[in-house]
DNA sequence: CCACTAAAGCAAAATATTTGCTTTAGTGGT
DNA sequence: ACCACTAAAGCAAATATTTTGCTTTAGTGG
């Protein structure tokens, strides 16, 4: 029942995207995003420039992948002993990050891509991580708290601000958000 | 102090503008994106191409402009007798917009393109339309509503879910989250 | 070890983008 | 009304990119 996302996981295509990833992160952070060209990539991935084609389509899509890669939570949120203060701690990191411009041009990738599958799994990374959480939670005898709500209330506000205000949200506006999930009736 | 965004707005740059404007939106309807190239626009609009790749810069660019236009609003809201109907009746109306495919290939138009200058002109009109709003309650003895609040409570949950969920918000969906604005003690 | 297949490489062709220079349309001064 | 001036458009040659048909290679299963 397991489809893999590449047919033959082991081999050779697995080693190709991995150069070819490697080379889009690296080329990032060495110049503008105005000569971060699928030629110049496959250069730098020692990879011709029609792999990239066929496998991805074009740069828009090859960016979205990797995008997706880096947003991909390599950790567990951070356990600080309580539900409330492992979400603290998670959100103020996760916006800290979204904010930086690294993770602007992840979403500018992510979101500027037609195929919705991308954005679909920015936002399963996010319930995932709120899940693992809330796991902790339970097994401390903590009672969980909604995902749904915690995206509606804080998370989706903070990404209206980058997204749409240009905005850096400060900690304070992260914690100020955060305590209306916590204290549900006040303002 | 007014900058005009065309140095001369009366003349042929505003022709031109106009008319490559006006290919993009044709040729939105009547093909494909993959064919929606600077070159076809620039055949449809009777211009060369390269006048289109001075003045946007590249495809990205250009559809960014177009969409932004696209989203201005050409009405104030309609006017419903009350505050509270006039910013349920817009809200509704702004995300079926929203949700559609062309809502949506607009916003990934706006938010895919690296300039923040168009993605926070949405969020300027957006504040207009609910101030608009505002402006005709006042008028009418009615209290007003902070937009910081409408954007947070009820439109960056929504828009959240269109971007990241790929989900089509139902006009229930739009009016549940806008009871959290006028009930502000409920769930 | 051999046959099979999916994906990569290669190179030529097709497209798209950039660029230097020329021409045109609008502006302001007389 | 004319003339000089300028910003933007047109044009065409030079580059760069993307696409494509075919060949080669690496991994898979028998």
């Amino acid at each position: 029942m397991t489809m893999p996302s590449t047919p033959r996981p082991g081999g050779r295509s697995a080693r190709i995207q991995a150069a070819v990833h490697q080379a889009v992160r690296e080329l990032q952070k060495e110049q503008e995003r105005a000569e971060l060209t699928v030629p110049a990539i496959a250069n730098r991935a020692d990879v011709t420039p029609s792999t990239i084609y066929r496998r991805w389509g074009d740069l828009a899509q090859l960016l979205a992948d990797v995008a997706i890669e880096q947003l991909q939570p390599d950790q567990p949120p951070a356990d600080t002993g309580s539900l409330q203060g492992d979400l603290r701690a998670w959100l103020i990191e996760y916006f800290e990050e979204m904010s930086s411009a690294p993770g602007r041009a992840m979403l500018r990738d992510v979101l500027g891509t037609p195929g919705h599958a991308n954005a679909g799994k920015c936002d399963g990374f996010l319930r995932q991580q709120i899940e693992a959480i809330n796991e902790r939670a339970l097994a401390r005898q903590e009672v969980p708290i909604d995902p749904e709500k915690v995206i509606q209330i804080v998370v989706a506000p903070l990404l209206y601000r980058i997204l749409f205000a240009n905005d850096t949200p400060t900690t304070q506006a992260v914690e100020a958000l955060f305590e209306r999930l916590t204290m549900p009736t006040k303002t």
